[in-house]
DNA sequence: ACGTTAATGCAACTAAGTTGTAAAATTAAA
DNA sequence: TTTAATTTTACAACTTAGTTGCATTAACGT
């Protein structure tokens, strides 16, 4: 179970993903809101929406947690398996809408599979 | 630039890699180095390892920085492009030894891929 | 309006990783 | 073999992301 009250914290978070195409970063939006609410609200408003289906999270190329919008997942499932992008120079990340087919592994069972490419964004390059 | 003086604890964590297959997280080597050195020399050490191509590193499904040989890289160059493998009951990880073709990304330019695959390994099935 | 209980704030904590620096170890030269 | 230059190490202190426990506050069904 993840929403249950539409608090004006909730509220908030929810009108930055609706806002922004762009994934973001738990450390961009602690620091982005500061005055709004505290850290931990920050940290468990990300976790019951992603629960919920309403955003994905992922690790960018040094290890933070980043989100995006979801498109058409639900509290069940998660459909988000496409790659992630993120610009050495910038550090801006996006979600890539492009299929990706999970490559199986011999003797092993793959459930799921996290795609990083890093490089330069249109605006560095 | 790299190692430069091979001493005993130089010697000693090139030894891990030499009889390891599998990859190793900072952590479990820290832990398994305590009594041998410093969390901070097991962490220099693997910089200048990884500078001099002798070994790789990316990150896990957590976001910790694992270990492994590399397969034929120089200081100049690292080859090690192939996906990696994480079994979420055990927690051990595996390079992959299959070539992956770097998608690429309209209006922009991508210079590397890192491509972590979840599942289960074979002693979990 | 009230009562239940989810959500929040706050402070303290954990854990990974980094930094500065004095002491120790390596290596090459004398 | 001794010396001296320089790399490497230990140690302690620090930074930062993320978590936890608990008392207080706020949402919402009745
Ligand atoms: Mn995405
Ligand atoms: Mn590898
Ligand atoms: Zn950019
Ligand atoms: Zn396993």
């Amino acid at each position: 179970m993840g929403i249950v009250r539409k608090t004006a914290s909730v509220k908030f978070v929810l009108s930055i993903f609706e806002e922004r195409e762009k994934a973001v970063s738990v450390v961009a939006l602690v620091k982005l809101l500061k005055e709004k609410m505290n850290k931990t609200t920050v940290y468990r408003i990300l976790d019951r929406l992603e629960q919920d289906g309403i955003i994905h999270s992922f690790l960018g190329k040094d290890g933070l947690r980043w989100y995006a919008k979801c498109q058409g997942c639900s509290a069940d499932h998660h459909l988000d398996v496409h790659p992630h992008f993120q610009c050495k120079d910038c550090g801006d990340v996006e979600c890539l809408p492009v299929d990706v087919l999970i490559p199986s592994v011999e003797n092993r069972q793959v459930d799921s599979a996290e795609i990083m490419l890093v490089g330069k964004c249109g605006n560095c390059l």
